[in-house]
RNA sequence: GGCGACAUAGCCAAGUGGUAAGGCACGAGUCUGCAAAACUCUGAUGCGGCGGUUCAAAUCCGCCUGUCGCCU
């Protein structure tokens, strides 16, 4: 549709290189950059999360990072309203936006333009529906929800995944809607963006790693221990927590593991996360796939995504 | 040199005569309010090698190889 705003969106795994790759490109083409990362928008998680310091921010404006306090929650519907008023106001001041991050369902709910349900969470339902699901197990609940929704229940009964299963009744219960109404919903909506999307990964999955390895080793260097102490002992929200740096360190911490045994499974948690987002762009069929270890040079690197915007900004 | 223990998938590991548990890693996948989350699927015609006993051996016997420990 014409009215819809122009964007570029740089995804891929961590230590893929996309922080580098969209400054540059965002000096290129007048960006801004809104990051789509669950964990560089809180403050104090810096080295963990590899947020850009400001010398590599270069000048160029990152939106939605380092912003929040780490006992803050935050949550894909949070994220959605933020980045559509961040992309309105760059784009009225007539900049080109870049979302930039490795968190897949942030990036596909904002370009997909994912209807969310103003405040529908029911705490209490849900903290009763596990109550009930570590009673009685999955089936039951399987059952509630095959009443009204025997689609999801359908899905849900292979993949056994409670959360799911919680949340899609929980949702029911709260909105009156199924999940699989809602999603129906939400495919009918016009997504307000259009955008080019350039996918960062790696021909041989072994340089990832030893990219990944290498960035751990850079993080202890530049104090990644001391990060973790003042961040393991202070709040933290349900997503913070979660983050992949710190908590590996505790038990290192505590004295109850070598720090090398920590560090090795710190390497781990985070290649075995890079291998989780590769699998989630992996089917977006829209997104171009520079191949980071097929460029001689950065130089080449950055040519070629040069020519993927032009290509799709004129197309578009 | 002698004695002893052990040798099962990339790693850890159960299995002591009846046709190879499990965990981790790897790989693949799911994904609509916690997503750096949660979850699903996936591996040994073979148990260090060679012989032997037996209807049947990873399991018993012998030899060889390797590892570890102890002794001299």
């Amino acid at each position: 549709m014409e009215n819809q705003i122009q964007l570029v969106s740089v995804v891929g795994p961590t230590a893929s290189g996309k922080t580098g790759l969209s400054v540059e490109l965002a000096k290129h083409f007048h960006g801004e950059i809104v990051s789509a990362d669950s964990m560089q928008i809180y403050r104090g998680m810096t080295i963990a999360t590899a947020k850009p310091t400001k010398e590599e921010q270069q000048g160029i404006p990152h939106h939605l990072m380092d912003f929040l306090p780490a006992d803050s929650e935050y949550s894909v519907a949070m994220f959605v309203e933020d980045a559509r008023r961040c992309i309105n106001e760059i784009n009225g001041r007539g900049k080109l936006p870049f979302v930039v991050g490795g968190t897949g369902l942030y990036v596909d709910s904002l370009l997909n333009h994912i209807q969310f349900h103003g405040e529908h969470r029911d705490e209490a339902l849900t903290a009763q529906l596990w109550g009930e699901f570590e009673k009685n197990g999955l089936e039951p609940l399987l059952n509630q929800l095959e009443a009204f929704d025997p689609q999801t229940a359908a899905r849900l009964r292979i993949e056994k995944n409670p959360k799911r299963v919680i949340r899609a009744i929980e949702f029911y219960r709260t909105t009156g809607m199924t999940l699989t109404e809602q999603n129906e919903r939400s495919r009918k909506e016009q997504s307000p963006y259009r955008a080019v999307k350039i996918g960062l990964n790696f021909r041989d999955r072994e340089r990832l790693y030893e990219r990944i390895n290498l960035r751990v080793d850079c993080m202890l260097e530049q104090g990644l221990l001391q990060e973790a102490q003042a961040v393991l002992s202070s709040p933290l929200s349900a997503t913070s927590v979660k983050a992949i740096g710190y908590k590996e360190l505790a038990p290192y911490f505590k004295g109850e593991a070598a720090l090398e045994e920590c560090i090795e499974k710190l390497k781990r948690e985070t290649r075995r996360y890079a291998k989780r987002q590769l699998t989630w762009f992996r089917r977006d069929k829209e997104i171009h796939w520079l191949y980071v270890d097929e460029f001689d040079s950065f130089e080449e690197l950055y040519n070629a995504a040069v020519h993927i915007i032009n290509k799709g900004l004129l197309y578009g």
